[in-house]
DNA sequence: GTGAAAGCGCTAACAC
DNA sequence: GTGTTAGCGCTTTCAC
């Protein structure tokens, strides 16, 4: 390994001069710099994180403390993780990933969170190092997410100006913030709307959003909001084994926009998660807490992706 | 933060004193580890990564080196990489999520790598420490994967056991190792079971799926054997669509089993890879490595998840 | 069975 | 502008 010794060692001067050039290029000479950045090339020295660890008291590591079910980490996962170690790299930071929250003593300058409950919360602010969670959790831990209200509200809307008439809402039987969020967009924008909203609640499952379809009589000109992917493409599935045309008689709208969007041969019109933003955000913020600059919680305004399960805008 | 110095001047022994009772508890007497143990416990001491670290030249971090373009990362990685943690964790290492070769120089015990292609492997092996691959990739480096070819070659006979006379092998247009061993397992069992094997190759992709089986005439009693999830799933709805029964009239199977096989309300009979038992493999492997126990690249074999794209086995 | 000293790679604080 | 010293937390080596 080539450690700042043998730097100095090469270009002649202390380890504190080559440690310089590094971090404060500016206090130290022209002429000594090059022959420095020189010889670290020649050498091609990178800095121990743990020698910078050890002297700096900071570890250069963030976790991502990942406390949902195994059987149940939605797909999305590894691309917000990717997007994250991205961001982090960028930043000189390493990620790790964690499943555990006993884990979370573990040694690091800060966490980010996922999947945590009420009953998880005395453990996670136990720690003193700053947290930044992904998806709303309670009054004291700041987080990043997707804003679900805008979410249903503008797809609410926007099945409205298609011209269906008959909006229907197939929400989450889950009393967590993301699923009220949602389900008061929808209810937010029918209000505006001047129509009787019509509220169903159940499983994230394909086969319980099928299994409502059956159990409806779908009109003609209705559309569905989905609360996910998942209970759209199960209501879209059914729909179409009904015999329904999808958009022309019937819409469908999901949420969330990762993978399961694209698996159907129609693609799902559905509000994105904007991952890359969401990512940028939660390093931001998490960042800033470790730097002693707070930030706020933030809420990424969603994007519609529309695609083949709703009818193109009405002309005026 | 708490100490090694902390536990010692608690328990009125030398810093070394401590060091062994954690390490080589034997060498030290019952007396003192006892009392050492309670300082350690009454104090909360948890030994500094960093500094274990830098004393002896061993990080605890193992990296895995996601090299697939972000947004074609398949669903399960999340699984596997939160597998793999879970497994790391057992053995005191820590994972890091890196998604960029010039981050490999960075600075771990050992990489996992997944998606690595031809051009990435003269920097892969450039590295010193030990590498494990997630997927064949070349002679050089020690893999783990699913038995590809046990998937394929299983689940042709499986069928042919199901009663369905005509096999159709749906493969990737791709010239990678996997691709190839999957459509040798169908070729090897369709010999065997002295059928003419039809070979197609596509994209991995619901729509080419869906329309090559539009330019097909696909009769009764047949079935269709997939190279993955997502093409069985767009030979599956356009199948429905154009009004055939599945499973009595036309078998579909698909081959990863992650998600996206539980995504139609037909749930799709699959081969399916063993996360569980790959990462644990792959751990092991790696460690293993790392302890200079160098162990071999090894084949896991795939689990059959029969569900509802085929028939029941037909009774003798 | 236990302790003292030295060193792992790096940097902040203080000399010069 | 540059070098010296000391110390971050831990373990290895060598004494005792």
């Amino acid at each position: 390994m080539i450690t700042l010794a043998d730097v100095a060692k090469e270009s002649h001067v202390s380890t504190m001069t080559v440690s310089r050039v590094l971090h404060h290029p500016e206090q130290v000479s022209d002429e000594v710099r090059q022959a420095v950045q020189q010889a670290i090339s020649k050498l091609g020295y990178k800095p121990s994180r743990v020698g910078q660890a050890l002297s700096q008291q900071r570890q250069f590591a963030i976790q991502f403390l990942i406390l949902e079910d195994i059987q149940q980490v939605d797909p999305y996962y590894a691309k917000l993780l990717l997007y994250i170690a991205d961001y982090l790299r960028e930043q000189g930071y390493t990620l790790e990933i964690s499943h555990d929250l006993t884990d979370h003593s573990s040694q690091v300058d800060g966490t980010f969170v996922s999947g945590a409950r009420q009953q998880d919360l005395p453990l996670l602010t136990k720690s003193s190092d700053p947290i930044v969670s992904y998806g709303q959790l309670d009054q004291t831990i700041k987080y990043v997410d997707i804003d679900n209200f805008q979410g249903t509200y503008q797809m609410t809307h926007y099945l409205a100006k298609c011209g269906y008439q008959n909006l229907l809402y197939f929400g989450l039987d889950l009393n967590e913030a993301f699923a009220i969020s949602r389900e008061e967009g929808y209810l937010q924008a029918m209000t505006e709307l001047n129509k009787m909203p019509t509220i169903f609640r159940i499983d994230n499952t394909e086969q319980t959003a099928a299994n409502l379809i059956e159990q409806l009589i779908i009109t003609d000109n209705s559309a569905i909001v989905a609360a996910t992917d998942r209970i759209a493409i199960g209501a879209l599935q059914q729909l179409l084994h009904l015999g329904i045309k999808i958009p022309a008689d019937v819409g469908v709208t999901g949420f969330d926009g990762v993978f399961i969007n694209q698996i159907s041969l129609q693609h799902l019109t559905t509000v994105q998660q904007p991952l890359k933003k969401i990512a940028q955000s939660m390093v931001e913020l998490l960042l800033g807490m470790i730097e002693k600059r707070p930030g706020k919680s933030t809420l990424i305004p969603p994007q519609l992706s529309i695609a083949q399960t709703t009818r193109a805008l009405e002309e005026k």
